[in-house]
DNA sequence: CTCGTTCGATACGCGAATGTATCGAATACA
DNA sequence: TGTATTCGATACATTCGCGTATCGAACGAG
């Protein structure tokens, strides 16, 4: 029995810049007309490629927009867990909170496309369920940060434990994603959500600077 | 010079009739395909209309939907001013919070169509301004909301002014509204976003039942 | 009841985007 | 270096959705 999938055994440099350089495209296209509205020789002409290059590389321009996300959203999660690691076993709420943000609120165009994927798994329960999984390992890098800085570091009972107080750290994160993606004001996004952060993590006596 | 839109004078019944059966259509259509993938001709056969009914009284999609967001904006801010207004003059946050979930998280397919609209906005600079509006105009309500209950219940000081903390209310819901687009548990939704505003909103000593 | 107007249905042409089939060029391996 | 294979470009047919123009029917006014 010859395999399913014809395997290219041979061949594999070009096919790779071509691909990297479609994905880097359609980051580009999607960011600038939304998913809804964007073609497949849009994606191509900005890759500076024709449609069998495409076809070559993707079955369908949602495979190539999953593949997208997927990339990108790994990088972040990556960078996020780095920021989460990078200060000591005690929590120093602020400064957390400030490397965290400088990353998640870096760009604006990773912020569209990823809010145009939210509305397409929001419609796919497959998909659904990938970005589910993408989140839930996130909240959870977040809720270990939290219980491990549980003792040192006074937390606010309110909220529960680790995993609530993990959940409301995304909550807030995506809540103030909304505004920016109307405003387009990073540097304020991060004020507030900073803001927020502190308001949640911290006792409710201390005003941040 | 004669008047640039023909103003028709006469006949209004049958026009509203079929107007507001696409407007319900349309929400239907939209909710369940989302905007990006939804046909004029869809619209108008869920309407059980051809497209000349369409095209009679809208210019295009886009103006479609914008009629649609603004009609069922304005139902929802009436009821949450509504819900708000409810009480008297001192503010009972776990109550308030209970009424304004309700009206906030009824439906999920408000919310789809919601968000869809929240990503043309976030790519069209005069959309993105009436939205912006519709959302200053419900913040405000709930400022004015927690400043009038300012003198009377204590409330934390760590998010600033009352505006401060209305535009972190709207952040709560925001970002309890992604989560809830995934897992389409409007049960769930409901505690956690009672959860964060009771967090956010009383000081961080007392638990919530 | 009658008539003039408006509304919505039908039919048409058009353009755009898709997917496929084929061909030449680039590439890896011997 | 020769050669078989893969990759991407080109050309084609097709489908789909749009917008318009026209017509008959519903409707309101007198």
């Amino acid at each position: 029995m010859e395999p399913a999938e014809p395997s290219p055994a041979r061949v594999t440099r070009r096919r790779a810049h071509t691909r990297a350089r479609l994905l880097d495209a359609a980051f580009a296209v999607f960011a600038a007309k939304g998913f809804g509205r964007v073609t497949i020789e849009e994606v191509c002409e900005a890759a500076g490629f024709s449609r069998g290059a495409f076809y070559s590389n993707f079955a369908t321009l949602d495979e190539l927009f999953f593949a997208l996300y997927r990339e990108r959203a790994d990088l972040i999660a990556g960078q996020v867990a780095d920021a989460l690691a990078q200060d000591g076993p005690d929590l120093d709420v602020p400064a957390s909170v400030d490397r965290v943000t400088e990353v998640l609120l870096l760009d604006v165009d990773w912020l569209l496309v990823k809010t145009d994927f939210l509305v397409h798994a929001a419609r796919d329960p497959a998909v659904a369920r990938a970005l589910l999984d993408h989140r839930a390992r996130l909240r959870a890098a977040v809720a270990d940060r939290l219980a491990r800085a549980r003792g040192h570091t006074a937390l606010p009972a309110v909220l529960g434990d680790a995993d609530a107080a993990a959940r409301a750290v995304v909550a807030a994160y995506d809540g103030v994603t909304t505004q920016l993606l109307l405003d387009r004001d990073v540097e304020a996004a991060r004020v507030w959500l900073a803001r927020l952060l502190t308001a949640l993590l911290t006792d409710g006596s201390r005003v941040p600077s």
